[in-house]
Order: structure tokens, then sequence, then C-alpha cells
DNA sequence: CAACTAAGTTAGCTGTAGCTAAGTTAGGTT
DNA sequence: AACCTAACTTAGCTACAGCTAACTTAGTTG
């Protein structure tokens, strides 16, 4: 008598705060930021190094191996890597994917900060945040933005 | 033989990969992002209802009435909210503090989003996850880029 | 004033994400 | 070939944040 999971879907005439919707979305982003960055790193690690090795995520993430393993292997079961005892973790096709995906939309959301003037440094670090909650919408709109800015007047 | 806590702080001449803070730095704003919305919208409520009761967050959130029950006991212990046993909830003076910020940030946010041509439904929504993430500096930015916009010539 | 119902509470479960401490393995050094 | 050590794994813990199911209370209503 109590699952508030359900919502009519049949688009109401507004209902009177709709709050829920949106931080039902929330919550879903946050389950899906774990995977974004960490694909985005292992891609990362294997364009600069040649491997991703779990010691290199720890150290990039500030974690320690331990968290490391659990979390390659919540992602290997969701299918984005593949990894065998004690060797390197590779990208399956899926994650890398996601990882191009979320490397574009984390370069989009950085740029947009700094086109408002925002130090590369501090928009970085709250890019590494807001990304996860930037929609398909609005990333469009920070690339016009982006555009609009590179050249003026047109 | 482990702890990834520490970190010189001499502000080393740039650390290779210095992703580590950044990260640190979004898991700290996970933390404090339940707190913040719940003040806000606790505050929400007092203003438009007069008391702010847990089955009304529940709605409000979408999430069920043990949920908001558990957050609410985490809340009044971490000195944000006071309440008694089958009565509505009240904010302290940390409480109300941090509502207050948090809903000016919230709206400076929203606001940003919609200057820059995002639709009004969109943005509301974006905003709810974004707002933890923006730090000072940037929300100063976005002050700035709005009322830069407010009057397009000086 | 009794009874019903909505609101709130409690107990007990799940999964994510972090940690420490202790053990194992792979691969380079001698 | 043997050995060291860094890399990795495992086990076992914590807190947060969600859930269901069952229970209790407060307040309204007949
Ligand atoms: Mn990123
Ligand atoms: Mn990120
Ligand atoms: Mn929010
Ligand atoms: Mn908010």
């Amino acid at each position: 008598m109590d699952s508030p999971r359900k919502r009519t879907s049949t688009a109401q005439p507004r209902a009177p705060a709709d709050h829920a919707e949106r931080f039902r979305r929330v919550r879903d982003a946050h389950q899906s930021e774990t995977a974004e960055d960490y694909v985005e790193i292992i891609a990362e690690l294997i364009g600069e190094k040649g491997e991703a090795r779990l010691v290199d995520l720890a150290e990039c993430f500030g974690v320690t191996k331990a968290t490391v393993n659990n979390t390659i292997q919540r992602l290997q079961r969701d299918g984005f890597v593949t990894s065998e005892p004690y060797r390197a973790i590779f990208l399956t096709d899926k994650g890398r994917k996601l990882a191009a995906a979320s490397r574009e939309r984390h370069l989009v959301v950085r740029d947009l900060l700094i086109s408002l003037g925002i130090d590369p440094e501090t928009a970085e670090a709250d890019a590494e945040g807001i990304e996860h909650h930037v929609s398909k919408t609005t990333l469009e709109a920070f690339r016009r933005h982006l555009a609009k800015q590179r050249r003026p007047r047109d």
C-alpha cells in the first residue's frame, strides 16, 4: 500500500508538485554515474598507456584498490568491461560507446563553463559532477551556445 | 598500506592526473545532496501549507514513508531538523540557513539554463541534479551571466 | 465516545560504495 | 631457478538510501 514507482503516465494537466519525477531522474543519474566515469577513465588510460590497470584507477579516483575491484566486478556484470584475474581491464563495445558519449558530454560541459568565464581549473572540477545531470536537450543547448560564442557575428 | 585520503597538500607543480581531488569533491557533494533537497522542500512546504508532514515529503520525492522516516532521522541527527513522533517536521536554524542557500542556488542554476534557451520544464529537471555540483565560483559566474543578459547593453 | 482511517513507525531486507586487513599471484631481479 | 615486491583479490566491516510488510497512533467522523 505504498509503492511510489507507478505514475499514471497519462501526461496529466500538470500535477501540483510534480517534483517526484524530477527527483527520480536525479536518482537514476546517480546510478549511471559510476559507470560513466569509470569507462571514461579506462578509455583514457588505454589511450595513454596502452592498458588500464586497477592500480591506476584507484589512484585516479582516489579510492582503494579493493573499492575499484568491487566496482569493476559490477561493471563487468553490467557488460561494460571485461577482465580476467590479475590482468588489465578492457572495454566492451557497450563500454566503448558509453565512454565516447561521456567524454563528449564532459568536454561540452567543461567548455560551456569556461565560456561563461569560469577558470579552467574550477570548470574541470564542477564539470565532473554536473555532466551526469545534463540531459540531451540541455547538452544541445550548450553546444549551440558554444557555437554562437565561437563565431560571434555570423 | 592503502589509505588514499592524504595528499601532501603542498600544492605541487601540477600532479599528473590530479583527477583524484575532483572525484573526491563529487563524492562530497553527493553526501550533502539529500540534506539540501530535503530542507529546501521542507521550507517550501512550511511556506505553503504551514507545516511539513512526512507524507508530503514522501509524495514530493516519490519515495515511501519509511524512506522519508529514515532520512528525517539522519537529518535530525545532523542538526538540520527537529521532529517528535507523529508530529510535523521543523527546521533548525542550521536547516533554515541551508534551505535558503539551496533555494537561491537552485533558482540561479535554473535561470541560467533557461537563459541558454532551454525550456523551463527541462531546466527545472536538470537543475535539480546540477545544483549540487555548482561551486561558489561557478555560481558567481552564473549570476554575472544572468545580470548581463537582463540588461544586454549597459 | 467508539471506531475507522490516514499518518507515522518499526523491523528486516537489498544494493551501492566506501574502508581495512590479510592473503595470493605475476613478473622482473638477481 | 628462486625470491621479492607490486598488483590484485578476498573477507568482513560501515553508512546511505531505497524497499515491503506489519504495526501503532492521532485525529476525524458517525
Ligand atoms: Mn567525466
Ligand atoms: Mn563525472
Ligand atoms: Mn537537487
Ligand atoms: Mn533543489
